[in-house]
DNA sequence: TCGCGATAGTTGACTTAGTCAACTAAATCA
DNA sequence: TGATTTAGTTGACTAAGTCAACTATCGCGA
């Protein structure tokens, strides 16, 4: 998916971002540096304490987890550890499975200690907190969850996707990014949103639940896509509304979704089907070309912002 | 520090915002880690970096000032001077103004230095943005303006929120939150959201620029609220399509959105205002009141699920 | 104008935090 | 069975940072 172009401007908006970011990382960096003062007061370090944090968050580690979690260098760690152990704040027993690897837990005294940084660590958050009123405070929160939503966003392995009928909300979606993508990537305007928007009220409106259907594509929980058949005549259904969201694009997704389309047509009785596209859409049309469907009618359109050329295709399901 | 009650909910609401904010701070501690980690492979230390930066950025330095804006030990700083100006990063002159101080500046060589140093930074920072979509990466950085904004404790009066005329996707948006917030708080139906649709696609159609508007409430690039007002017949306009995020509540915005329409309803000369609303919206009724709206009619209705009461509410002006 | 307390900067002695490499003992694999 | 890994320990080392004592200068008030 090559992007809209490689403009100078956005090319400075990615610098300025980037400043952000580095002024953001300063100051944050001071912001922890100060709110982990309150520990220089205790007689433990910062490494210390956070060993401490892993020991109290998951019982029966070993040191070698412990060292893996917070990237520890061992040798460090054995004298960490052994200092808490003669501190009496930790006991480690002999793995029965494995000779060489101890078993470490906090003892009451290490839980006591702990719970003690813990509250403080707390204290000193919650005066920091305690500083803002409450609805900054909430939105303090909110936004810091999006900060990690946002970075910590590991792609990693998700789940395919789940189609299922729409709920509430699910058709202003399809509004919202039929009018975002569409600008984007073709500059249409407002107009053309609006189209779709009356296109979803009235299936909305005359919705018949035996021959119609829509379908919306998620992926952890989130929408991905969206299409829906609509009855035209007795024996013709229209497809609208074909969506698949750019970053969804390469799962197939766009192939099952007119897949699914033609199987309920097929099955509900329909012996054609009809669609209106914009000649542009490069992947949609091959989408329609590999299902079947043949090119039946076009025209230069030009009520959306730049010219466009509306196509007519058709699929007889015979 | 006593709050405003010791309520339980307060209470626990300020614990869970402070668990946020320290896995926050875990979260970016590390974050901030993997970040350093380019400047390792430098032969300057993290505390180099910064004094570099500090000496890139101000001109015309003296040690103390350096020290007090890094929070650094004269002793440190001192022989970490020594050894810049050993390499020939920065030379030193004594003040004429004050015999004890040194200003301090880059060379040259200094410069290219950091430069290079800087150049690094960014890169691993636009690495990191790079990941992220356009719009995410925009959001990231407004967001984390937020958060120092909020920390930063800049007492000022910081931009709570932007009204703005619609973009592609706002009006599907309206549709959008408007059904996803109904269902909740209301149990209405996919047919509320459809009426919704057709409201905006009319919007938009019949949009007459001279005597019609749409405010959008942004926030952190994030759309937190809308409000439409529509000519009626040439003397009487009527508002639709109020709405503010939860999340944005507490702010004044539905209190400004009101008011933008009716300061431009007046001044394009209209003579009333009317809405409708349910019956069950206390706050948007509140709202209403206060702006001067009265109570004209109401009557039951059944349209969109679970019953209610369609109210008709108008303002005259003047 | 003298004197005193504060400030700028330096230096030596020290601690703390962390690294590196060599080692033992147990586990795993071919 | 022997070769290789892995868990953990130990000693020697370095980098990063702190502390206190010191000199030189400044600025202010008596």
């Amino acid at each position: 998916m090559s992007d809209i172009g490689s403009d100078a401007g956005l090319d400075q908006q990615l610098h300025q971002q980037i400043e952000k970011v580095r002024r953001f990382n300063r100051f944050y960096t001071r912001q922890i540096g100060v709110l982990d003062e309150g520990m220089l007061a205790s007689p433990y370090s910062l490494t210390e304490v956070r060993v401490l944090y892993e020991l109290a968050h998951r019982d029966q580690l070993t040191a070698s987890e412990v060292g893996k979690a917070l990237g520890l260098d061992g040798g460090y760690l054995s004298r960490i550890l052994r200092g808490f152990q003669q501190q009496g704040l930790i006991d480690s027993t002999p793995s029965a499975a494995d000779g060489r690897q101890n078993l470490l837990r906090l003892t009451e005294q290490g839980r006591e200690t702990f719970a003690m940084l813990d509250l403080r660590a707390r204290e000193s958050i919650g005066a920091m907190l305690g500083r803002l009123a409450a609805p900054d405070r909430r939105r303090l929160a909110s936004v810091m969850q999006t900060v990690e939503a946002l970075l910590g966003g590991e792609p990693g392995p998700r789940e395919l996707y789940l189609l299922r009928p729409p709920q509430p909300g699910d058709m202003g979606w399809i509004v919202h990014r039929h009018g975002v993508l569409y600008a984007q990537e073709y500059g249409f305007d407002q107009r053309f949103e609006a189209l779709v928007a009356e296109i979803v009220a009235k299936f909305v409106r005359d919705f018949d639940p035996a021959r119609e259907r829509c379908w919306i594509a998620e992926r952890d929980g989130e929408v991905i896509g969206s299409i829906c058949l609509v009855k035209e005549t007795e024996k013709v259904a229209k497809l609208r509304l074909l969506l698949v969201e750019p970053k969804a694009r390469g799962l197939g997704l766009g192939r099952r979704l007119v897949g699914e389309c033609i199987r309920f047509a097929r099955q509900t009785g329909y012996q054609r089907i009809t669609l209106m596209t914009d000649g542009e859409l490069r992947a949609a049309r091959h989408l329609y070309e590999e299902a079947g469907f043949r090119l039946v009618h076009e025209e230069p359109h030009r009520g959306w912002g730049p010219e466009c050329i509306l196509q007519a295709w058709e699929l007889d399901l015979n």
